[in-house]
DNA sequence: TTTGATGCAAATAGTTTGCATTTCT
DNA sequence: AGAAATGCAAACTATTTGCATCAAA
């Protein structure tokens, strides 16, 4: 496997071994500007549409989001229905809500300012902080 | 169905028949004094396991736990796990949730402070907002 | 050549639906 | 009586698992 040497130093110096799946996986997932959400389903529909590359089964595309998660280069989104989203901005960012389309949209980190946080309960610690702010239409 | 006038009432104002099975699992939802976070699998094992009642059946726990979230009586609760949370405190709050254990616990609101919020994107409302710390055990 | 990843199909978990029956008003 | 809620089972959707095969180190 000899391609992309970014994406297969990103993948290697993360413990994944890269190879032609994770390749074409994390090319697509990494190399764009805009942050990008998404579920396994759509993930799954948009990587396997091209006809000329070999399909990727969907439990390899389960796989992968989750070790892609595992390794820090995706973000899991908090939701209220029944399907995981990820997302590619993995920095800390929040996110409008919309109740009733269900559709995420990022919020600059900028436009929030949280100057006070709980300490964690006794045994434990904070690994994430996440505000999400509900819409609907007006 | 002559039980509990308080419920009953409160059940008939939102526009909800209080039949045998709405009134019990009111009864046991929102006769307490310290908020309640369950899912509907919880919900389900606890309202059956007494056995002095006839069994309620899933579909309608279901339906009832929908129900009283429509109505306002119930808040659902963002994670990022794939089951769906709900909480007998429906005034905006904040939680902690434990990655590990899937454990919710709620945070005083005089925890967090959030001192710049964005505007809605147009059209759109703002209806709630919310934060979400994750923990892991330290 | 051994360890880890893939792919398929079957299994599972959570939730929803259809419809006959029952309960409330 | 008429409208709405219940209960059961079957259907559905998202996800996970087992295992044989295959590719990377």
């Amino acid at each position: 496997m000899k391609q992309n040497n970014e994406i297969v130093n990103k993948l290697r110096s993360s413990g994944l071994r890269p190879t032609k799946q994770r390749i074409r996986i994390a090319e697509y997932l990494f190399s764009r500007e805009k942050t990008f959400h998404f579920t396994v389903e759509n993930l799954n529909k948009i990587i396997n549409k091209k006809r000329n590359f070999k399909k990727i089964s969907l439990a390899t595309i389960y796989n992968t989001t989750e070790a892609f998660q595992k390794a820090g280069h995706l973000k899991k989104i908090l939701t209220n229905n029944t399907t995981s989203y990820y997302d590619t901005n993995t920095s800390s960012h929040h996110h409008f809500y919309d109740d009733e389309t269900n559709e995420l949209t990022d919020i600059n980190f900028k436009e929030i300012e949280l100057t006070k946080l709980p300490h964690a309960p006794k045994g434990k610690k904070i690994t994430g902080c996440e505000v999400i702010i509900n819409l609907r239409k007006s």
